[in-house]
DNA sequence: TTATTAATCTATAAAAACTATAGGATAAAA
DNA sequence: TTTTATCCTATAGTTTTTATAGATTAATAA
């Protein structure tokens, strides 16, 4: 919110407006994806009840206020890649295949987000040079940005997909 | 790089050809931007100058190997926001306005890329509340990304321009 | 004064990535 | 055989990123 104080000759008084802008800031890169964030929420969703039985996506949507057709996409993604099984027909959906507490963040920010590193020279699992770096030794940004890797790898390892279930 | 081995039965022979594929991972979210790279290597490159002379854009541009013209307009926003002064006409170009040790990180990534938080409900400088999120404090997002923006926000308020410069 | 130089500014083009949506195919259960 | 719910491919619409073009302004030197 940015206000602005206006004033104005009218005659013999001065007129005073205020005008309020509310400026929204588009969050842009280094943000986190909606299919991430979808994703993060409905696995939670799925975490956080009481019996494995499968869940239908349409209730996950519901509940978690996310397109139907979106995240369907996202549950495809996670079950190929090893974190949800499912289930067709009739009391058919999604479901756990794994402990909520073997399921580290690493796995699924790097399934659903991509590499964990901000460029690809600093990159664990995803590593490839820079093509505009000539010499990646004596980058400056390179130092920087192992610093900030690291230090996001720390939280992602050190936190579980039981973690984030709130309580 | 991914490797395939493919069989062909071709009369009393076995063919074999190994076919290999470089798959190029399209670094997206949670990149560090162009601009953001370019205008460190910019800004590190005026630092570890020994005169305080004005340096061109062209000498920048080409030594750091970047658009002269995108360069233009990055560093148009670093003097907009007081990390930069410039001098037009011969002799002109860009110069630092502060000591590097007093550049500090959050500033610069803050006036390049955007908010340091990568979901803008946890974000200090940039808060705002996420449209599809109903409840703030139930989010199971929130308190990682929260995490994630402390480990980062450690690097980069520990980390000045001169901290940059390569030996 | 005039020519030259280099930053300034606005507008816009080209490419890439993100966020879905559509619609039919498939498999399981009733 | 019908219903249900996932599976799969393609693609549309939007936003963001990454520049580029071209004219303007200010400083310097001849």
């Amino acid at each position: 919110m940015i206000c602005c104080l206006v004033t104005q000759l009218y005659g013999n008084h001065i007129n005073k407006i205020i005008i309020r802008v509310n400026i929204h800031f588009p969050y842009i890169r280094g943000v986190l994806s909606k299919k991430t964030k979808y994703g993060l929420k409905a696995l939670t969703y799925l975490a956080s009840k009481d019996s494995q039985d499968p869940t239908q996506i349409a209730e996950i949507a519901e509940h978690e206020n996310i397109s139907q057709k979106f995240l369907e996409s996202i549950l495809l993604t996670l079950r190929r890649n090893g974190y949800l099984g499912s289930k067709k027909g009739k009391g058919g959906g999604y479901y756990l295949i794994k402990e909520p507490k073997n399921i580290p963040m690493t796995a699924i920010m790097r399934i659903l987000e991509g590499p964990i590193a901000m460029v690809p020279c600093v990159s664990l699992n995803f590593y490839e040079r820079c093509s505009d770096c000539p010499d990646e030794e004596h980058c400056s940004v390179h130092d920087l940005m192992l610093r900030v890797r690291d230090a996001n790898l720390e939280v992602y390892r050190n936190t579980s997909l039981a973690d984030l279930i709130v309580k």
